[in-house]
DNA sequence: TTGCTCTATGTCGGATCTGACATATACTGC
DNA sequence: GCAGTATATGTCAGATCCGACATAGAGCAA
């Protein structure tokens, strides 16, 4: 696996010793753990984008600034429940997440 | 909304009266609602599909039938994490995922 | 350095979810 | 009618999550 991805997931509170480690999760976990980094990102892209802090964005969802931080993480503790009210919230529609799921196809990748 | 839908919601446990009150949820809420309910159409297709019951399926998801009957009616004691994990359990791609919450563009609707 | 802003991490009480079980309902074929 | 099978509903103890708060760290300007 991508080094930068590995960091993520410790990052989100999994404990991914190595590379190794990571096959310790079965297909159907890796999936689920991808679909909510894919989720946690666009969170935070679609926050950046709007230009708010975390804190604001607290605001608007009725939560704190930590949860969000956590949110962004993808953390343990983040459902994707969590994470796809709050990307409703802040504007996304289902096309927004489908797209988050699966990218779509380059045209032509350089 | 369609009857059909309201009926589902109502089988999903939430409290629907009737049309107006389904204005009680907002924009948001009612995202995700449909988000939960295509996931779990997608998950009683994909059982129909692989022509197993829900006891069977349960046991492949280490969980119960009456679970299982409560993930296909999207009931509120459910969440999409529940939803996904079981989809991808059952063989679905990031994909498939991705299909149920964008339904492709029809090609020329009749 | 200090001060300020933003983000990250740890913890906790209360809320919610999960699998399990019992039970109910629905639909067969007898 | 009565079995047998499949699905639906209600409830519960234990597990997990959520928002909140405190606090730590990173980055920047003065």
């Amino acid at each position: 696996m991508r080094a930068d991805k590995r960091k993520k997931l410790e990052r989100a509170g999994w404990t991914v010793g190595d590379a190794g480690d990571f096959l310790g999760l079965s297909a159907e976990e890796r999936r689920f753990v991808e679909v909510k980094l894919a989720l946690a990102d666009g969170l935070r892209r679609r926050r950046e984008d709007l230009g708010l802090t975390q804190g604001e964005v607290a605001e608007r969802l009725g939560s704190s600034q930590s949860r969000v931080a956590k949110m962004e993480a993808a953390h343990r503790t983040v459902t994707t429940d969590l994470l796809l009210k709050s990307l409703f919230r802040l504007g996304a529609g289902p096309e927004d997440v489908g797209r988050l799921l699966v990218p779509r196809p380059r045209r032509r990748a350089a």
